[in-house]
Order: C-alpha cells, then sequence, then structure tokens
DNA sequence: GTTCGCGTAGTACCGCGGTACTACGCACCC
DNA sequence: GGGTGCGTAGTACCGCGGTACTACGCGAAC
C-alpha cells in the first residue's frame, strides 16, 4: 500500500485526482493540501510515501516546497505535475530534488506506474520531458567511462601524471603546482610535459580542454 | 498503429514480445532480426516505428547497431532492452542514439508505454535507471541558463569580446585566432586582455574553465 | 645485480602570452 | 560639434611556459 499525500491549489484538482487513487486498490490518499506550506506541514505529519505535488501555486510554489520537503529528509518522496512543460520548471523541480516530474495530462495508468516508482526511491520522467533532457545530458556528460577509459592517451599516463593533468586543469600555474605539490617547479615542468607528449596536447591549454572532456576537471568553485 | 521490429538473438525472447504486442491492437510486429547486422538490414528494409533492441548479443551487439540505425537517418526509433541495468549500457546506448532504454522485467504495460512514446519521438527510460541518470545530471548540469545567465561577468562582454572568448576556449592561439578572424595579432591580443579583464581571469587557461564553466565551450573534435 | 619505469631535479634557451600604453575610424547619441 | 562605446592596430617589455637535454634515487622485475 503506497500512502500519498495531494498537494494542488485548485479543490476540483485534487478531488480529481483522489477520485483516480481512490479507484485502484494500490494506493491510499492520506491527504490534500492548498499550498507550499500546508504541504510542508502535513508531509511532515502525515510521512506519505509519495507527495503529488502541483507546481503552480499561490504562495510557497511546488519547487520550493519540494526543495523543503527534500530538505527536511523524511522518507516521502516527491513528483511533481504539472500542465506545462517548461524546461525551467523540469530543471528547477530536479535540482530542488523532486524524484519524478509528469505532465497532468498523463494517462492514468502512466501516473500510477509513476507514483509506483517514486514510492520504491526510483524516478520517473514524462517521456516528452526525457527526450529534450537526453540531449542536454548527452552534450553535457559526454565520455565518462565509455570511451574515455579506453582512451589510450589517458591509460598511458602514471598516476603522478593524471594527478598533474588534474592539477592543470584546475587553471593552476606550474608554480601553484610545485607549492601543492611539494615540488620543485623543474619537477613539474617535467610532468607537465609528458602528459603534454602523451594526451598529444601541444600546451597546457589544450589539456585543459582535454581534461574537460574526459571528464577529469569539474567545474569547481576554485 | 505502431510498426514493430523484434531484434533479440533468443527465438524463444522474441515469441514472448510478438506475442506480447499481437495482444493489443495499436502495435503490429512487422519484422523479426536475431543479431545486430539483420537488424540493421531489416530496419531500413522494413521501416518500422520502433526497434524493441536487446543490448546483448553475438556479433554485433545492439548498441552498435543502434549507432549504425541512428546514423542510417531513417525515421525509425530504437528502445533498448536489457536485463542488467549496468550504467555502461546505459550510457552507451544513449549515445549511441537510442531513444529509450528499458529493463527486460518491466511490466507489460510499461513496456507498451515505452513503445507508444519513442513512436511519436519522446524517449523513456526505466524508473530504476533514471534515478541514477538524474543525480549525474545534476552534478554535471549544475549552472546552465539558470545563474550562468545572469552572471554579469558575461553580460558584460560585447558580442565580439564573446566570440574571442569562445575561440580562445577552443584553445586556439592568439595567431591562430587573428588568422581565423582576419584580424592582427594585437587586436587579438587587445580584445583577450579585455575579455581577462571582465571575466575576472588572470590568464587564458581560466578564460577556458570559465568558458566550459558557463557552457561557451563545449567538447568537439576541433 | 642489472635493467627498467617512475618520480624527482636541474640548466639553458626561446617564444607566446599578458600588460601597459597610445591611437584611429566609425556609429550613435545628445 | 563633442562625447562615448566599440573594434581595430601598433610598440615595448617581461615572465611564464614549453623543449631539450642530463641526472640521480628507488623499487620492481628479470
Amino acid at each position: 500500500m503506497t500512502t500519498v499525500l495531494i498537494v494542488d491549489d485548485q479543490p476540483l484538482q485534487r478531488y480529481g485526482f483522489h477520485l483516480l487513487l481512490d479507484s485502484v486498490p494500490e494506493t491510499d490518499v492520506v491527504g490534500e493540501a492548498g499550498h507550499g506550506a500546508e504541504a510542508v506541514r502535513k508531509t511532515a505529519e502525515l510521512r506519505p510515501d509519495v507527495v503529488l505535488m502541483d507546481v503552480r501555486m499561490p504562495g510557497m510554489d511546488g519547487i520550493e516546497a519540494t526543495r523543503c520537503i527534500v530538505a527536511a529528509g523524511g522518507r516521502s518522496h516527491v513528483l511533481v505535475l504539472t500542465t506545462f512543460d517548461l524546461d525551467e520548471y523540469v530543471h528547477a523541480a530536479l535540482r530542488a530534488g523532486a524524484s519524478g516530474f509528469l505532465l497532468k495530462d498523463a494517462r492514468p495508468e502512466e501516473l500510477l506506474a509513476g507514483i509506483r516508482a517514486v514510492a520504491v526511491g526510483d524516478a520517473v520522467i514524462a517521456p516528452a520531458l526525457t527526450r529534450r533532457l537526453l540531449e542536454e545530458y548527452a552534450r553535457y556528460v559526454p565520455s565518462h567511462r565509455t570511451d574515455a577509459a579506453e582512451d589510450p592517451r589517458l591509460t598511458s599516463l602514471t598516476d603522478r601524471e593524471r594527478e598533474i593533468l588534474v592539477a592543470v586543469g584546475k587553471g593552476w600555474t606550474n608554480g601553484e603546482i610545485a607549492a601543492r605539490f611539494v615540488l620543485s617547479e623543474s619537477t613539474v615542468k617535467t610532468h607537465v610535459g609528458r602528459v603534454l607528449a602523451k594526451i598529444g596536447a601541444r600546451d597546457r591549454i589544450q589539456a585543459v580542454i582535454f581534461a574537460y572532456d574526459h571528464g577529469l576537471a569539474r567545474p569547481t568553485a576554485d
């Protein structure tokens, strides 16, 4: 049995979901909320398996409520529902910690499957959105552990050289690397030179690019 | 009516899928294939809406076959099926251009919903995998077009300066930039200097990192 | 014990990159 | 007309980065 909390500012909408979920034996609606603050409170109180969350609500919206619920660290998973498939909503919801994102025009069985999935800790995304998400994903997470690991240029590096490459990827100068690794600048130069030769880069800039493309360097606040 | 090509090296498995798809009116199995090469050939010949593709097959595997099919540029969408939810498979399949990735232990209605979705150009991912995909997604695509666009350092750049920054992000030297933009190297230096000052980078290396972190530079084969 | 890979370190040299200036043409706005 | 922002271009200077060497200690492999 999966316990569900329905959050939507429109009573009629809540009623519709309530009817749908009551029509199947596996879900049990344990409460409703009409705005974000109430959703956060009732989640803490009722501890439902799944929170069915509308995005657009007066006052605290669904995204913010999701963030609060996730931050509270309970066992409830949030499944966000919306009428509009705006990318910003999707991004914001997922970043807020939502376990799923479905459109309100989803077919009933899709919604039920989604509730089932997030209840056990899985995640679901509306197919129409998944496509765009994957395109971005493919653009930004290009090569990890797939072709990158096979790249002979990477595997030919020694452990030390890989450390140096990572440091170069952070934008450190030879002097900085020497200081942080407690080495002489000459040694760093030797290492860098060997790294450049092995990965086929003509200067450290290409090495930085190489590091990013192969997942050795990551966006940091460094 | 959705036309489907079933690809699996095990006849019994194909039979099972065939039975399932025949049990509903909306799908029409137009063919079967026992290995990757046959899948590629029959896809070109039968032009099905959806190719149901097994990953593990002798000879050309499902990933490679998917790559060929997608590269061929037909209207067929590939839905990859596998028994094992190995991350490498998921990554490889998505990078190969698959429109979906489901586990073979999916419930029949989930599979049908998946076929329906990819047939119209959407994408689906098994809930169990979506979760991990989202975690990576959140790690690697943290800021784009949300806070990045608001970054005053980026908006303060003129159009020309942004072009220069992109070029620097590609790893080009001042001389190369000058040649490709048909400018003198002095001018390039002036631009680069202004860019560095505006984004707060001490050298072009930090500019490259800045460009990557803000989505101006992307993995290229350049 | 000798060889080999690896990490360490040094010297010498040269060129690209970055800075600090100045300067001019052009479009645009008062 | 004068001011302003932008793109263009130049000179001069210095330092970091990259290359080409050589060299040594150490552990593992043979």
